[in-house]
RNA sequence: GCGCCCGUAGCUCAGCGGAUAGAGCAAUUGACUACGGAUCAAUAGGCCGGGGGUUCAAAUCCCUCCGGGCGCACCA
């Protein structure tokens, strides 16, 4: 019985109450049968509070209503006892037979156990990362490509079309610097005083000139800075597509920003501005009168010296995006620019393009905080001094990066130890999680070992002698990885896959050292084999939706 | 000053309307000559930042104050 079942018999025992009672105007959802899991065991695998939100529009008592859909309730088949608790909790347990049922559809379902379809057909554009090519990519950007790469997964596991995006900044007043630091550096000078320090930046510009066929030193400083500005931001960018690679992180569309103003892009936009009367010039610049739309303050869209700002392009490239087709946009992005979501929705509306308002999403993150040596490193690309990706997937690996960066909510500020990191890796819940799936592995393997065999269709008809604590703890977090899924891609929080994976890891474990496997009953040894294939089963496919990889052996 | 986010065990963090507030690390103590001890079991550790409210029920929602972070550019 999956829980969707059961909360549907649940409505129908309800429906029957209100029947009863002459009720006509009350009407119950399925989503109103609120159905949760007890934190406490004693109380049984499911638990309802119907019984006390309904006893005050009926006038009631909520024990009284309590017991009388409990009544109800005992005749649903595969509920085994039900219990009324503590102010008017109604509590449930399953038989044997109906909890086991879920280690029979994981094995049967395999890889495709969990897929749901609640963004079945959406076309979703999943932006994340978007660094500039100014310097190697750093921690902040290092946990945008973990949450960003992970959500985009489980969109995908839960039927969504998704696109991951990646906002190529090759456009204004940064690149300048970085092409200017560069040329500095080739030519002997001091770092300009609001370029870019580091070491990359003379290994960039060593790059560059073996690199380049023609003769530097014989043209203007102005072609040589726009040699650089080109070549570096490609090298740049070659290196940071290249470690968010070997991360696991690959992007779908990498979008320039001079396509926008190549293309017309954004002189169109600037046009169905002012045509509709949103901009003014003053003080010899162009404004949006982005206070129509919400904002505290008009913004400057065209610079007095006549750049832009990034704001229009920036607008314009969200136009690209509803254009492409994609209902769905969400940009991930650091809190340090959270006020830019005021500003792009405003000029999105201000177009009259029919986008409606709250479109795109944001997940903003909170920044991250580097020790080493028990001391805070402040990041800084112009000082130099950074983590970058490729220290970590050196020094700490992937996976535990990874699991690391996306175990925790987006908008908390997190404290990465890079000492803790590197020294305790051993420590990262990962390789619990890990070892979970590897002990299963091992487990198959010891069968062969023993010359005893594994029947599996044996072993789905005997599911219920799943009867310990233990096994039925582990069913109940193998069943909950559905709901889990859903609400991780509904609230757009990957950090609850990775909980999950470690509550699940944790019953295994208990399992596995409450109770012996390989027993030598053979019914008995079919089924828990299969319970453990049915956890081996989720803990693989939770497991790649977080880019981390399932082990056969550590 | 205004806006957004966060204050939960010594540390790092879950929980975000339900029944005794959870986990990992750190501390203390145990576990089968073993299906891999990268494990398990147990002890200890909390006025869930303070104060008001809403509710049958608040760590969770609302208000307020106090701490911390990040913004408030003709930078991105």
């Amino acid at each position: 019985m999956t829980p969707a079942e059961l909360s549907a018999q649940l409505l129908t025992v309800v429906d029957g109450a209100l029947e009863r009672r002459g009720e006509s105007t009350l009407t119950i959802g399925i989503d109103d049968v609120l159905l949760e899991r007890p934190k406490n065991r004693e109380h049984g695998d499911w638990a309802s509070n119907i019984a006390m939100k309904l006893a005050k529009p009926l006038k009631t008592n909520p024990r009284e209503l309590a017991l009388e859909l409990a009544d109800g309730i005992r005749s649903i088949d595969g509920v085994s006892s039900v219990d009324v608790a503590g102010p008017g909790f109604i509590n449930m347990t399953l038989d044997a037979a109906a909890a086991g049922a879920i280690a029979k559809t994981i094995v049967e379902q395999g890889d495709e156990f969990g897929r749901g379809n609640l963004y079945i057909g959406v076309k979703i554009d999943l932006e994340f990362v978007s660094a500039n090519p100014t310097g190697p990519i750093h921690l902040g950007g290092v946990r945008w490509a973990a949450v960003g790469d992970s959500l985009a997964r489980i969109f995908t596991a839960v039927g969504g079309i998704v696109t991951k995006e990646y906002y190529f900044n090759d456009h204004g007043g940064q690149i300048d610097r970085f092409a200017r630091s560069l040329l500095a550096s080739y030519l002997g000078e001091p770092t300009p005083e609001d370029g870019y320090g580091g070491q990359y930046i003379a290994d960039i510009a060593d790059r560059i000139v073996t690199g380049f066929t023609g003769d530097l030193a014989s043209i203007t400083r102005e072609d040589q800075q726009e040699i650089f500005r080109a070549m570096g931001t490609d090298l740049m960018f070659g290196d940071i597509k290249a470690s968010l690679h070997d991360f696991g992180v690959d992007f779908d569309v990498y979008f320039h920003e001079n396509n926008l103003h190549e293309g017309g892009d954004v002189g169109r936009a600037i046009e169905r501005l002012r045509t509709a009367g949103h901009i003014y010039e003053a003080e010899g610049a162009t404004w949006f009168r982005s206070t129509d739309f919400g904002d505290d303050k008009d913004r400057v869209m065209r610079k007095s010296d006549g750049g832009y700002t990034y704001f229009l392009p920036d607008v314009a490239y969200h136009v690209t995006k509803w254009q492409r087709g994609f209902g769905r946009a969400i940009n991930e992005q650091g809190a340090d620019h959270h006020s830019t979501i005021t500003r792009v929705r405003a000029g999105l509306q201000a177009l009259s393009l029919q986008i409606p308002k709250g479109w795109p999403d944001y997940v903003l993150h909170q920044m991250v905080t580097v020790m080493r040596s028990g001391e805070e490193v402040k990041l800084s690309k112009r000082a130099g001094s950074y983590v970058t990706l490729r220290d970590l997937i050196d020094e700490v690996g992937c996976d535990a990066t990874r699991y690391f960066l996306v175990a925790r909510k987006v908008d908390s500020q997190l404290i990465f130890d890079i000492d803790l990191a590197r020294s305790q890796s051993n420590d990262n819940p990962v390789y619990y999680i890990q070892y979970a799936h590897a002990r299963v592995c091992s487990l198959q393997r010891q069968l062969g070992e023993r010359g005893l065999g594994w029947n599996r269709d044996n072993g789905l008809a005997q599911l219920a002698l799943l009867t310990s604590n233990f096994e039925q703890l582990l069913m109940v977090e193998l069943s909950r990885y559905p709901e889990m899924l859903d609400a991780a891609a509904q609230n757009l929080e990957p950090h609850m896959l990775a909980q999950y994976l470690r509550d699940l890891a944790t019953a295994f474990h208990a399992y596995y050292n409450g109770e012996a496997i390989l027993v030598a009953d053979d019914n008995l040894r079919d089924a828990r084999l299969n319970l453990c294939a049915a956890t081996q089963q989720v803990l693989h496919n939770g497991l790649d939706l977080l880019g981390v990889c399932a082990p056969e052996k550590m």
